[in-house]
DNA sequence: TAGATATGCGGAGGATTACTCCGCTTAACA
DNA sequence: TGTTAAGCGGAGTAATCCTCCGCATATCTA
């Protein structure tokens, strides 16, 4: 029923080329705050016709998620490094500060994530999975560790950090997520030493 | 230079009726997940012509924001009502699941706090102050209480309630809103009898 | 009640944007 | 170097946002 369309010849040089280019372009645009640019300016920044863009991608979404596919999965590599070199709740920690971090380079992330948390759009369900598993394999390594109530889900770390990132235009927001970051480590510690709630 | 109209005559019933027809459409619909729905067509359903939409509606952000504006003053107005019937730290807690309850009822508000907290687009600014207000107090409250650290800003509060709030499709987002809920007030906690992060 | 008038209604239509289609160009292969 | 198909480009179509202006009617005055 998957009629893989096998293609006899090496995929063309140029076309490539311009696809990145529209990739390159389309991620200046949206991280300058250009949000809802018109396509037909995307292509001639990149130096190619609208037929050309199209041709690569679908439609507009197609696009967007193709822009932000490589970021997530980016931060899905640093956190399965992060993984091997820290212990458990302090490569989680260090993960939600990296993913503070690369918002705060670039804002391109936050729909991205939105779409994946919230998971009714088909657009970046591709990436869904990676991140999800992502986190789940940081909390619960920290969870087996004692550092982390067993009783949480670890969505829950992505729903929050979703939501900092979303936020991510406000003026001092930066150092919010900061704040908010150590607020759920600190809140979602086993009940030892204090005394939780109810 | 604030030249006000004073109109001598009072407003015509067929307006305000008009108008509240177009809110109330708008506001099915975007409850119903059409949020890209064509003016048009939301005209169409109020039994108004597009005309008199944009008459009481400069633009499509206009009309969502008065869509909004409404839902947020109910959501400040609780708030004053919770913070003279509990104590400090429950108010804000009650407040903050009660943002949850209002969200699971009606998924309209998501994007006008984003804008809320997120402060760049001039949308929502008036309902901004309410809001910030709001949980400044409830959260001002508690930390005069010894619930809460006293460096904390209550934006942060509101930024994680957003995040919530954007990723309201989700299947299990209620169960975990509420988990954040309290994992933020118990991480937000001084450092009494448990030793906090650095 | 009837006339005056400003407030409000309605939809045609211009401008903008998303997306399609198809003839031409050019890189990959023999 | 010739063949071939992958890829290019942009004119054109459809959908949508928003404006404009003549017509209708609710409110006010007498």
């Amino acid at each position: 029923m998957d009629g893989e369309k096998i293609s006899r010849r090496k995929p063309r040089s140029d076309g490539q080329r311009n696809r990145q280019h529209l990739l390159d372009t389309a991620k200046a645009a949206f991280q300058s705050g250009e949000t809802d640019i018109p396509l037909d300016e995307v292509a001639r920044r990149a130096g190619v016709g609208i037929g050309t863009l199209y041709r690569h991608f679908a439609n507009r979404d197609a696009l967007i998620e193709a822009v932000y596919r490589n970021e997530l999965d980016r931060l899905a590599a640093a956190a399965t490094q992060l993984a091997g070199t820290h212990p458990p709740v302090e490569a989680l920690r260090a993960w939600m500060l990296l993913f503070v971090d690369y918002i705060a380079a670039k804002q391109v992330i936050a729909p991205a994530l939105n779409g994946l948390v919230g998971g009714t759009c088909a657009l970046y369900a591709a990436s869904a999975e990676i991140i999800k598993g992502t986190i789940d394999g940081l909390v619960s390594r920290a969870v087996k560790n004692g550092d982390i109530r067993p009783d949480l889900d670890p969505l829950d770390f992505l729903r929050a950090l979703v939501g900092v990132s979303n936020v991510a235009a406000a003026p001092g927001w930066e150092a919010s997520a900061r704040r908010l970051v150590d607020i759920l480590i600190a809140g979602s510690q086993p009940p030892t030493a204090s005394q939780s709630r109810t």
